[in-house]
DNA sequence: GCGCTGTGGTTGACATGTCACCGATCATCG
DNA sequence: CGATGATCGGTGACATGTCAACCACAGCGC
């Protein structure tokens, strides 16, 4: 238990620390950060980059549809993304990159490594850090496959 | 980084198949079943048990008060703590565990523990829950410190 | 073509957390 | 005593997330 107290508190005061210097340095969420980067992370498999459907998106990142749709709204209002129609599928809507959602993370990304860094990654002896990994990995096994993860909404 | 995404997807994954655990089991929320253990676990110090100063408990747990006065608010008015004043001081409040409180919480320990175990504990070596230890006291001992943590409110 | 079921996404009500600010009390010092 | 500054908590407005219900369309069988 000393393990899963040690655990919860560091989960707690690291991504205190880690939001703090994301909001200072380019005044965006963890959450904000995650949806730009997943997006310039698209998958290059068509030629439409900076682009993902909601859903997909959605399922990639483990967030709800409706954590998503919301927040994609809040992030349009910023101008840092924007949705677009998709052709075959009249349902269905593109959450797309603009450019000043571009210039936004890329500008922000070597500030958050550099603090995902400083924080975490040079407090740590590389064994640690490769132990870290894998206790990740051991975890998430089990949960990704079964239904677990999202209650879908 | 691969170990920091592994970490952060663990964090999501982790905490929502805890969560879902606490509330069909007892009905609880994890802010809900740390305010109430940590009232279990108060300083036997004075003869009075059960009970803690709403700055002290905001400290130990780090948050903020204005988050810790709103969840007791919330959780006074499902019968689970009650707000008692204090002799020596007239600004100040004890957050006293109800009788109901009690039950609850003692009933609701072991499915938690259990649970944390199901999903965490058991899936890791012991080497690894060493290390895991390891990491959250390395990570902390920085961060605990300087005036971090919480902004104070 | 038409109805049925499933999917993609949105919405509104509500729970939770943050931030900034207030109001009262306390402690201290001249 | 009385002023001053710190401390204890609470409050209201707002950001974020969850949940359940919903709409519009897609896909399929007939």
């Amino acid at each position: 238990m000393r393990a899963w107290l040690a655990y919860r508190r560091m989960r707690l005061l690291l991504s205190a620390e880690i939001n703090r210097d994301l909001a200072r340095d380019s005044g965006l969420s963890e959450a904000d950060y995650d949806v730009l980067s997943n997006l310039t992370t698209a998958p290059t498999t068509a030629g439409a980059a900076d682009r993902r459907r909601l859903s997909e998106l959605a399922a990639h990142m483990q967030w709800s549809k409706s954590r998503l749709s919301h927040h994609i709204t809040r992030m349009e209002q910023r101008g840092l993304v924007r949705r677009e129609e998709v052709d075959g599928d009249a349902r269905g809507s593109f959450v797309v990159l603009t450019a000043q959602g571009r210039r936004t993370i890329e500008r922000a990304a070597p500030h958050h490594v550099h603090s995902v860094r400083r924080h975490l990654i040079d407090r740590l002896s590389p064994e640690q850090i490769r132990v870290l990994g894998e206790i990740g990995d051991v975890v998430l096994g089990p949960l990704e496959g079964e239904g677990e993860g999202i209650p879908e909404n």
